[in-house]
This record gives C-alpha cells, sequence and structure tokens, in this order.
DNA sequence: ATGAAAGCGCTAACAA
DNA sequence: TTGTTAGCGCTTTCAT
C-alpha cells in the first residue's frame, strides 16, 4: 500500500490538516513546518489520491470530452488543442466516441456525470433536444464545440459556416467562376455540412448563378470520389467547393482522372485547413480556421466558466479566412 | 444537490447495502425488494456517484492513456481502438500527450497515478530508464503500446519492425530494383524508426546493395520533402522506402517536381497503411498494420491484466503486411 | 436475504 | 499557526 496523509502527518509530526494545507497552499503554514512535511512527502515518496480528494472537495480536476470520432484527422487536432489547454489549468480529459449516435451520446453525458467531471467539452454533428434534457438533468457546466446551437441556450464556440461557405463562394467568382457546384453529403438539418451548403446556396442565389449540388453519401474520400466521378462526367462546373478537405483531395483526383486540369479548368476549394491541404498536389486552397485553436478556445472558454471569470459572449464565434493556395490560382478573368 | 444511495434506500425502505448489492448485482436480492429497488432509483433519476465507488472499492474504471501526440493521424486512429475496447469493457480513458519528453512521460505517469487509474496504456517513442523505474513506483498494471522494451520488462503490443522493413526492401528487389533508399531521421537509439532503418540496413546488405540512407530533420511531410528534393537531384534510386505514409507522400511529389516518374522512375514505398496511403496519386504501397488494431489489441491485454485472465505471451507481435497499390507497379524485369 | 457499521483518503469547517 | 472532527457517497465485512 502506498502512504496516505495520514502517514505523512505521524512522520512529519504534525496533523493530516497541517499537510492538506501545505500540500494545498490553502493557508499560511509556518516555514519550518512547512518544510518537515515536505521532507516527510519525499522521503515517503507520498502522491495525493485524487479519487479521495475528488470525493471530499467535490471537485475532480477532470472533464469529459464527447466527441463523435477522434481518428478523424481534425477531431484528432482538434483534441490536441483541449488537451493542452487543459493541461494548462491542471485539468485531465475523459475522451469518448459517440459516433454521433444521440442514444450514444446520451448515455455518455450520463457517465461524465457519475464520473463528477466538473465539466464537459461537447461535439455532435448536430444538437437534438434529448442533448439538452440531459445536459440540464446532470446539471453539469457544459461548451459546445464545433456544434450549434441555433437557439443559443448552450454557450458554444464556433465559426459562422453560412458566412464561410458563402465566403467561398464569393472569391470563386471573383476568380472568374460562372459556376459553382457544392460538394458534400446530406446530414441532418442543423448539421455543421448543412449549414456550409445552406450559406453556399444562399450565396449562389445572391450572386445570380444555380445553387448546384454533388450530393456524396458520406463526407470521405472514397465516398466523394464516386459520387464526383459520375457527376462531372457530363458538364463539370468551372469550381467545386467542398464541404472539407477530405472531400476536396477526392474532387482534386476525380478531375485527374477525368482529364480537368486544376486549377486551369476546374477550381477546388476545401474546407477545415486540415494538415492535408498541403499534402495536395495541387496544393489546396481551403476555408481556414485552426483545428488546434478550435478545442484550445473550447477549453479555455471552458475553464472560466469553472472558475467564474468574467464572460464577454456565451457565444463566441471564431473568425475563418480563406487560405489561398495553388487550387484556385488561375486567371480566367484575362 | 442529485441523489445518493442514501436517498434511494429510503425510498425503497431497504438499507444502502442492499441497493448497493442490487446496482452491483453482488448477492442475491429477493425479486420483489429489487424491483422496489429499481423503482427508486428510476424515481430519483439516482446515479452513482463513481468518485465514491472509486475509493470504497480501489477501482476507478478508468486507465490512463499516454500518446506522444493525438494529433498525428495515425495515433488518433490507434487511440480510437483503444477507446472502443476500453468501452466494451466499461472502462474510460483519460488522454494525456506527452510530445515523447521523458520529462513529461515521467510526470504523467505520476498524475495517473494520483488518478488511481487501473491501468495505463503506454507509448513513447523509445523507452528510457526513468519510466521503468516510475512504473515500478506507481505500481500499476503497464502495457506498452507501439513502444519497444528491448530487455522485455513489460507487457507489450507491437510489429516487428525490424522484419517489416525488410520485408518491405525484399519486395523491392523482387520487383527488380537495383537501388533502395531509406528516408526518415535519426532519432533516438531504439526508437521505433531506428528499428525500421536498421532493418533496412541488414537486408540492404544481406541481398547485396547499398544501405544508402536520406535523413530527414522530422518525420513529416515538410521536412521530408526538402531533404528529398536535394537528395533526388542527383542520381536518385530506383525506389523509395520511407518510414511512415506522410514521408511516402512527400516522396511521392518530390519525384513529380523532379519529373520523375512514380512507379516507372522511382517506387515508392510507405509505412503504416493509414488513411493518407489511399488518398495519394498514386496510390501508395505500404506496409500494413491496422493502427486500430494496434490500440484494440493493446487495450484488450490490458482488460485481460486487470481481469486476471490467463494471458500466452507478454510480447504480443502483431503481424504485418504488405500492401500493395500503384506506387511500385510496374515491371522493371521485362 | 437483509441490515449495521466501519472504513476508503481526503477537505473544510470549527476550535484552540 | 495548528489540531480536531465531521463528513463526501460509496463498498464490504460481519451479523442477523
Amino acid at each position: 500500500m502506498s502512504a496516505t496523509i495520514y502517514d505523512v502527518a505521524r512522520e512529519a509530526g504534525v496533523s493530516m490538516a497541517t499537510v492538506s494545507r501545505v500540500m494545498n497552499d490553502t493557508a499560511v503554514v509556518k516555514e519550518e513546518t512547512k518544510k518537515r512535511v515536505l521532507d516527510a512527502i519525499a522521503k515517503l515518496q507520498y502522491r495525493p489520491n485524487a479519487i479521495a480528494r475528488g470525493l471530499a472537495s467535490k471537485r475532480t480536476k477532470t472533464i469529459g470530452v464527447i466527441v463523435p470520432d477522434v481518428s478523424a484527422a481534425f477531431m484528432a487536432e482538434l483534441v490536441r488543442g483541449i488537451e493542452d489547454v487543459a493541461h494548462m489549468y491542471q485539468y485531465h480529459i475523459i475522451l469518448c466516441n459517440s459516433d454521433g449516435q444521440v442514444q450514444q451520446e446520451v448515455d455518455l453525458i450520463g457517465t461524465m456525470w457519475e464520473k463528477q467531471v466538473d465539466g464537459l467539452l461537447f461535439m455532435s454533428p448536430s444538437l437534438k433536444p434529448e442533448h439538452i434534457d440531459t445536459f440540464e438533468q446532470a446539471q453539469l457546466p457544459v461548451v459546445l464545440c464545433r456544434t450549434d446551437d441555433p437557439e443559443k441556450r448552450i454557450p458554444s464556440v464556433n465559426i459562422n459556416n453560412r458566412q464561410a461557405a458563402a465566403d467561398a463562394l464569393d472569391y470563386l467568382i471573383a476568380k472568374g467562376c460562372k459556376s459553382v457546384a457544392y460538394v458534400g453529403a446530406k446530414m441532418g438539418e442543423r448539421a455543421l455540412s448543412d449549414q456550409r451548403r445552406q450559406g453556399f446556396e444562399e450565396a449562389a442565389v445572391r450572386v445570380g448563378i444555380a445553387p448546384s449540388v454533388i450530393e456524396t453519401p458520406e463526407e470521405t474520400y472514397g465516398s466523394a470520389m464516386s459520387a464526383l466521378h459520375s457527376a462531372l462526367r457530363i458538364d463539370p462546373p468551372r469550381a467545386l467547393l467542398t464541404v472539407n478537405d477530405e472531400v476536396a483531395v477526392a474532387a482534386l483526383h476525380a478531375c485527374q482522372d477525368l482529364h480537368l486540369r486544376v486549377p486551369g479548368d476546374v477550381m477546388v476549394i476545401g474546407f477545415d485547413n486540415t494538415k492535408l491541404s498541403q499534402m495536395a498536389r495541387p496544393e489546396l486552397t481551403t476555408v481556414a480556421q485552426s483545428m488546434y485553436d478550435y478545442g484550445a478556445v473550447a477549453m479555455r472558454f471552458l475553464t472560466k466558466l469553472l472558475r467564474d471569470e468574467p464572460i464577454a459572449t456565451y457565444t463566441v464565434v471564431l473568425p475563418h479566412q480563406i487560405e489561398e493556395r495553388a487550387s484556385t490560382q488561375a486567371n480566367l478573368l484575362t
């Protein structure tokens, strides 16, 4: 058995309260006593039991992180951002994958509650009433990350996906593209990918071009590849705006296969600015938002909530900008 | 405040011991009593406090996972494998990033100990004596994953990197390549990338070709790209065997830039079979090992340790095989 | 089959 | 400045 606070107290000839005090720096302790305690701690190789601590103090210094799937490259970057900031503030994270399934998500929120996490970072393709109910029931500080709550009931960190898609379209129009197609899947009604598509469609109407959409079963490389192969065969648009970088790379390759040059014949613009966008040939122009920052900001937001720091807004909107690379660098206007 | 076991006991008109019994199924309880307890639980929306449970039972159903960096695509896949199996066995994971720094790793092992995790999954570029000491001190069941312990002191799950690199070389030789260069960084002495390089060098000597190595500062796309640009300019080898898929994609593009055709002029073979290998053009031949399985097997191994299940071997060696794709599909022999 | 009671290792009043 | 003493919400003997 390893040493307890009681062993340290005895070794140092003080009470356990004093040991607790020097460990947590929660009250002034005489220098000399403090030294004795520290020595005892070192001698016994004492490590406080975080579980006991959690039970007594009702704070566990751990936060729950629920994501659809860490193995998606951009999610991993985002989680890294979360973990780094958590570490800065001495928090640990319990990571769970939900596969975006509501029942699974609800269950996980429940278990996080049982685990007495101090707070929750929640990511989901789209927020449902069940989620809200469970949050309420668990009485847990929650920050949504990359997950939109149209009614703004829960604090959240997002980008303006509608605007971002519109910006991307404007950019392509300015480049001289007369026709643009959006490439993405049809997810739930409020899903992130839907917002991007809507942003595109609205902007298309605004600038007076047809809001044509190439639908892919899933938003992955393979799925997009087959959808694009058939879609691009006849009358390909001048530009492709894709829901994410992975689909954009599929677009790049589909064009190649059909002997359409990028950017000469077709321009391609991705979304998310993942590492992938720089590992493609031609390099990919993409709507940039640092995934790492996304996670970092969300976690920082949660620490503010947990430490009762003043908060300017409960609905953080992160900036986005277009990262211009080779896949759109051609001048069609001349 | 939410309900406690005591509230449930009172509501059901039984003692808390009985409530505990029905929750944990740890002794026979009369059907009728059980029903009363279950009803009370439902009525009060009772959720057991996992922290209190952990303190009393000394088991937290939590395992620590220490990785160099989740944001590396293959690590994320591996972590997903861990989490899925953990979930199957009702464990949760606390995920930490160490950036592969020994001090950081030692600190994390310590905090995981404080957190009373039931076990540890440890990944590191190379195992140092400090790690072993800390494991011993923490008295924690540990499984190394993708981390070699040459002395076999700690249970581990690995592939045979030496053999895998040798196999890759043999494959290229059989394809008719007369010269092959290895591309990778010089990491620590026992690092995984070093084992791959050594396997290559030994095999090269065996088959009688020069063991030429192209060294990259880091094993990333950008870093490899610049190293390759200068290295391939004069007298490029017939084939490139790279330390991982990311570097392999860099190799693909570097060749392209220098007007070397792949696989016609230079064959390229990667390592790890990440999603990336299928998203490259030409698609990448690679030494395959499912990263997901890597994590899943390691976690399953740990559960065996924790449940005292019989264990066949403490040093699990996962199989690998060459996944043949376009980047090596040319016949040089005719 | 059920209950009573003693911890698990710590924090946080409250005293002194 | 330090010590005493209750708990925190459970599990787990030991009785009954």
